[in-house]
DNA sequence: CTGAAAGCGCTTACAG
DNA sequence: CTGAAAGCGCTTACAG
């Protein structure tokens, strides 16, 4: 690669100043037009590109974002991203990626690298970190907003919002369709005991129940690995254990997928002997037999939301700084009718 | 966010000057210990962070690279951007994420951007662009690699390389195994007609069958979405036509899982009146029943060597810059035995 | 072991 | 409508 082009060259090549090519470059001030046509000309015949970190440098903004996730390769994320990537990349911002490889010491460490980088602000996606470890941090950046994790309210600094799904209502939903169904005994598989999005279901199907008169029976409540092979070991001996149960909530699909295979194992019919829910509505859920009914996440338009709330941030909120709170949809399929 | 604290801050306070503390930070020429720690107590106090943006304006390097994905939600991308940025990271070099959300033509206006960018190097994965209008793009850059996709050795530059599946031995191993099971009527469906790795596959096939005296019959190879609604609708006019095939190689997981759901529908069984055989081994395959045999490509691992092959050429090839072919592994489950 | 100078390639703020 | 000056926050190359 040759020597790159610089402003200067251009400059001095057209008989302008720096100002004169700054002007036509970023399309703002007033300028003759024929002054205009001779730069631009220049800059074509030269193949001038304009360097984005000198601009950063004296103009203070990287047009650029951080994101970080647990891991890249998990679809929840991907989709997240792919939201990011797509309104980021519209308006005009570069995304830098930091993938935590599910190690959540990383979340600080990268968001020390992204404040070194300089970006503009950070989304930050289902964080894991404690929140006094975390705020420290993220208060070094001069915009954040957080992807499925809630704080206190209180506990936010000015320049950072978020965007969460309201997984308390996706609970209720699903807990409320299996009762209306006429289901008494309805199980929980809660998936991890650390995730916040597994007890804010929790909390909507306890309500669920609480409104229609119905025991909270912590013993039918089993936390899970949240993977297909979670659901496939847990659910033959919480059957045994309960035969009372009919209706079944899991954390996620790939747990309720897992629990369908095992059931076929066992000869077990669904929706007739156990009625089952997902969550999230993976592709998966509409192929596998019986399809699966589940709440649908739309993780691909929290990652858009989040991105447009953090660029309004960095435009000092023109239009209003407001959080996010996603709206699940129960999606009704064959295991769950 | 208070006003940023820079070297000039630390070297006043500490009392020495600006290259005293680049030479802390940066760890690198002799320093006394007394100054050193003197320097280092100023640095945490003040909590001063270099400059990156400061740090390559000056430096020429941004120890920053690019990635250009046609979709990130994608899988097979998902999986290779998290090999880029284990590596990346590792080695302190950040990714910038660009989703060209399927639209070819983004492919050239996303390595503009990271032209601007001033990233130290180019990660391309599967690029569609035509070769005449690609190379030229990626000539503007100090560095690139090309994941799966293959050009005449003859255009590419100097610095740049590729990282490739060995998709033709991977068709070859797929045939050859049917074949040996004594099947003579070998189907495949093909995928998109525009997809390289398809056309590799196909000559795979093609040679093994060769190999075996087997007629090659362009009438049982069709084109097909690559999705498992692909699979679904295609499999039946094919069999009604062609009763005689006994084999079926599928261009990818999701296309043979359509099949898969498809032969159900029409009371077909697996392995018995069709073996088949898919591409890829998403998780899914070892979940479905029964269970997929395919043929695995560790995408993962691809854009770790893709970064590894980029950073050695960022590093003036010091260890010697090596294309890398990858080989599939044959992944035989319950569907050909 | 330490420092003064020049420069990376732009933009901002001001002047004319 | 155009430009000269200063500065963004560092590193490189040289000197001592």
């Amino acid at each position: 690669m040759a020597q790159r082009v610089t402003m200067s060259d251009v400059a001095r090549e057209a008989g302008v100043s720096l100002m004169t090519v700054s002007r036509v470059v970023n399309e703002k001030g007033e300028i003759s037009p024929e002054t205009r046509q001779r730069v631009q000309e220049v800059i074509a015949r030269l193949g001038y590109r304009p360097s984005g970190i000198a601009r950063s440098l004296a103009g203070g903004q990287t047009h650029t974002i951080g994101l970080v996730v647990p891991d890249i390769a998990n679809p929840y994320f991907s989709g997240i991203a792919h939201g990011v990537a797509s309104v980021a990349n519209a308006e005009g911002f570069g995304v830098l990626l930091c993938d935590c490889e599910e190690e959540t010491t990383r979340e600080i460490s990268m968001l020390d690298v992204l404040e070194e980088k300089r970006v503009d602000g950070v989304i930050v996606a289902a964080p894991r970190t404690p929140t006094a470890d975390l705020l420290p941090v993220l208060e070094r950046h001069p915009n954040a907003v957080i992807v499925n994790r809630l704080f206190d309210e209180t506990e936010y600094t000015s320049a950072s919002g978020y965007v969460i799904n309201d997984d308390k209502a996706g609970g209720y939903a699903i807990a409320k369709h299996l009762i209306e169904r006429g289901h008494k005994h309805i199980a929980f598989l809660a998936g991890p005991p650390t995730s916040y999005g597994s007890m804010r279901r929790m909390r909507g199907y306890q309500l669920a129940l609480e409104e229609n008169y119905l025991d909270f029976n912590p013993e039918i409540v089993r936390y899970c690995t949240p993977t297909v092979e979670g659901g496939r070991v847990i659910i033959g001996q919480l059957l045994a254990e309960h035969p009372e149960i009919s209706g079944l909530f899991c954390f996620n699909d790939l747990v309720a997928i897992g629990v369908l295979q095992q059931l076929q194992q066992l000869g077990l019919k669904v929706p007739d002997d156990l009625a089952i829910i997902g969550y999230d509505d993976i592709p998966m859920a509409s192929w596998v037999t019986p399809s699966l009914s589940t709440c649908r996440v739309n993780f691909e338009e929290m990652g858009r939301e989040a991105t447009k709330l953090l660029i309004n941030y960095i435009s000092d909120c023109t239009e209003d700084c407001k959080n996010i709170v996603m709206q699940p949809r129960l999606i009704i399929r064959e295991s769950a009718p």
